[in-house]
DNA sequence: ACAAAAGTGTTTTCTATACACCCATGG
DNA sequence: CCATGGGTGTATAGAAAACACTTTTGT
């Protein structure tokens, strides 16, 4: 049997800085759709598992290594794109961008964060794919502490706070908030504090996979 | 660019049946896995839908024409078939057995309910894949009111409590099941009561899907 | 002393759970 | 009249939400 279908891999890795949730966006060197902004991607080896190409092709075409990856959707549309049939797997990725400059290489002209607020008109489907990863985002750090993979390994608890209202859009109240992710009993307080210029020295936390892990297992179950 | 890759898609089909939740299987009639039990599915062809795919070959396989569809995860492990490298798109799918008379055809040498229970050997990975489906069905049948796609337009409300009982693998109390469940206000009371050979005649009851999505809209949200 | 952000507890409301009795029918 | 499954309400406990003052620092 002959097929000519291709399978592609893309890629929606979101960053957080200066309180903006922001996506990684290449501008594309070649037709079609040359010098749109579009999602990072590339075709999938013969031999090569998905995760593996979508790793790679992030890294070819932006220089980042991303922390935390899982699958999204697969967007099999036949007129998807105007070069023929190709199927793309979707990934969804969480990385801190401050770990990483990003360069643009390969097929890339250039490589940005934009804040999801502010976005360009992007090629292909790559808007609904972008969006399907939004809403994948949102519902999935109300119920699995992915936030931590967008800040810094230790954080103030302001920021997770200020993290977790950005996602979600709506304000959250301090005290209760800190009361449930404390309760969780996955976060490790540290000796350490921070003055951030103003205002009363906050402690530094860490979010503790292994423990979180562990409560899982037995049964405790996240959620925001 | 040469590409290797073929492109296939997998169904995996649920059923209600006997206070039995049961997947629809097919006894492969070629190698590899020749008389193997394994999940409908084939290949996809050049300018064919992902979902048309799979309602294509479960129909030439099985004859079932499904209602509910949806894309559950894509394999692409390059060594999942010993064929060559096959990703799958498999789909997670409901159906009331008793609406279609099952009959083996192209690939298939048979084809059979099995209380999930009970499974047999599965070619390929598709124990891996079943695993997935299920786990989703568990999930989504808490949050989305899909069990109603197993159950006859016209249901008794203690099969609904059984079917759920069935899915969630747990006891839930009836009088709390039945405040939530018709406190969401998405079932119609019908006039009609059926005798079920001995005790109290029960009600018969609807799924009304327009107000729900009117009520989802609204925001409100289903959860059991 | 004041502005700015961090830290902390209590009260109220709502939701989840636990629980037991009466009802309508067929045999 | 008894066995069987259907139908219903209330009390309790636990979780979520609402809410405001004190602390520590820099200026």
């Amino acid at each position: 049997m002959k097929q000519a279908i291709k399978l592609m891999v893309d890629a929606v890795v979101f960053g957080y800085q200066d309180r903006k949730l922001s996506v990684l966006l290449i501008k594309r060197k070649y037709k079609p759709f040359q010098d749109s902004w579009a999602l990072p991607g590339g075709y999938v080896k013969d031999k090569e598992p998905l995760e593996e190409a979508v790793e790679r092709e992030l890294y070819e075409e932006t220089g980042v290594k991303i922390d935390y990856l899982e699958q999204l959707y697969t967007f099999g549309n036949p007129d998807r794109d105007p070069r023929g049939r190709l199927v793309s797997v979707a990934y969804f990725g969480l990385v801190r961008p401050d770990k990483f400059s990003i360069t643009a290489d390969t097929d890339a002209v250039d490589v940005e964060w934009f804040d999801t607020n502010k976005l360009p008109s992007l090629a292909f489907d790559h808007a609904h794919i972008l969006k399907s990863a939004l809403q994948r985002l949102r519902a999935k750090i109300s119920y699995e502490p992915v936030g931590f993979e967008l800040l810094d390994s230790k954080f103030l608890f302001g920021e997770l706070e200020k993290l977790y209202m950005t996602i979600l859009g709506r304000d959250i109240d301090r005290r209760n908030f800190r009361k449930k992710m404390l309760g969780l009993d996955i976060l490790d307080q540290l000796d350490e504090k921070v003055s951030e210029g103003r205002g009363r020295p906050a402690n530094l936390f860490q979010f503790s996979k292994e423990r979180y892990f562990r409560k899982k297992k037995e049964g405790i179950v996240f959620e925001i």
